[in-house]
DNA sequence: TATGTTAACATACAAATGTATGGTAATTAT
DNA sequence: ATAATTACCATACATTTGTATGTTAACATA
């Protein structure tokens, strides 16, 4: 069993996660002290041999940025899950996490990408299924033929995007429905991000 | 359209993916040096030079290790798929892929993880479908519950590993089909890997 | 021929980076 | 009361790292 962390190494093992999740590339020394407000380079480094010492990192000695998680096996790591998501019903981006997924190191999410469950089996002809995590990264422009998650009036829908030249087309990956086609009657129209990937666990699930 | 790479240019980028991809951190200059044999780091910088001014990386100055990918959005990098596999037919993993998939930046694979493609709807019982891919981490060892891929006899299977005393049950998704007991009836026997994941890709699919 | 690109080398330097050592203060455990 | 842990600071130092600048050579192109 691992030994607990403080509050503080706690808020810097975040920290370090958010950035080699996030951003990709762990932060040196530095980097953590500034975003800290930390004066010294040193009160990072006696954090990290805390928390190296409890087991949650792996340091590459000399090595600029040789930070390693040792989570869970190294392979999952605890993310938040911000709302839920179902074609036809509203969808529900809370400010604070309604769960928490073990996300694999695999799925390393660009930054500012958020998850989204995905609940019931509406969405099932793209074959997405009830309890798949879908990831969305809001700061990309929608390009025709991706699939986007976007707001109609308080109704979320996961479809694919069209740009026509003066209307947006959003096609459901089952023939048999019929395109949306934004015009004046949506009174809000949003597109929330771009779907860039779906995970599902391989963990046990339900039923 | 970007400008072509020169074959040791190509290679260097290669050598930035898979270090990116799979170590998850990007390599120093005097890293990619010391990989391809240049006693001077500045070699490398020139190539670093040469491949950002035909945009394939973008570099952020002074930052160590601060080379970011820019392939394709930078959400999509070229990564071989192995063999296909599919429940109850044969796997085959060749020497060399057999594809290339577009792999997202959201899936930083675990080093030494390769990816199989699903064949046949065999698997639909585990909400797997034909196209998609399984990631594969053969470092590790199969912990009860797991999916794995194992190998019978030639036949490949993707099923749930469970360890009993003396025995292995390899258990389907689907209730109506029986575990199948690991015993002398099998010669040859072997876990191939684990799947750590599954990606479905988000570009246009057929059918 | 002249020019440009590619591909390697060497040297030098400032800044970034990790590390070592020591100090202070507050808190907690023995 | 003493010791240990936590949490910060300061200073110093050797490497690492990115960068700048030149040199040499092969090759293709205009």
């Amino acid at each position: 069993m691992q030994k607990e962390l403080t509050t503080i190494q706690k808020s810097i093992l975040d920290f370090l996660i958010d950035q080699i999740k996030g951003k990709g590339i762990p932060p040196t020394l530095a980097d953590v002290a500034k975003h800290f407000g930390y004066k010294n380079r040193a009160t990072v480094q006696q954090h990290f041999q805390a928390i190296e010492k409890k087991g949650y990192i792996r340091k590459s000695p000399k090595l600029s940025r040789g930070i390693e998680l040792t989570l869970e096996d190294k392979f999952f790591v605890p993310r938040p899950i911000l709302g839920e998501v179902a074609a036809g019903n509203p969808l529900t981006i809370y400010p604070d996490a309604i769960d928490t997924i073990k996300l694999p190191t695999i799925a390393k999410m660009p930054q500012d990408s958020f998850l989204l469950k995905v609940k019931g089996d509406s969405l099932k002809d793209a074959y997405i299924f009830s309890g798949d995590i879908v990831i969305v990264n809001p700061n990309l422009e929608a390009k025709n033929g991706q699939i986007v998650v976007a707001i109609l009036d308080d109704a979320a829908v996961v479809k694919r995007f069209y740009k026509k030249r003066s209307e947006i087309e959003l096609v459901s990956e089952n023939p048999e429905y019929n395109p949306i086609v934004i015009d004046k009657k949506y009174a809000s129209f949003k597109v929330v991000g771009i779907v860039v990937g779906i995970y599902r666990s391989m963990e046990k699930k339900a039923g």
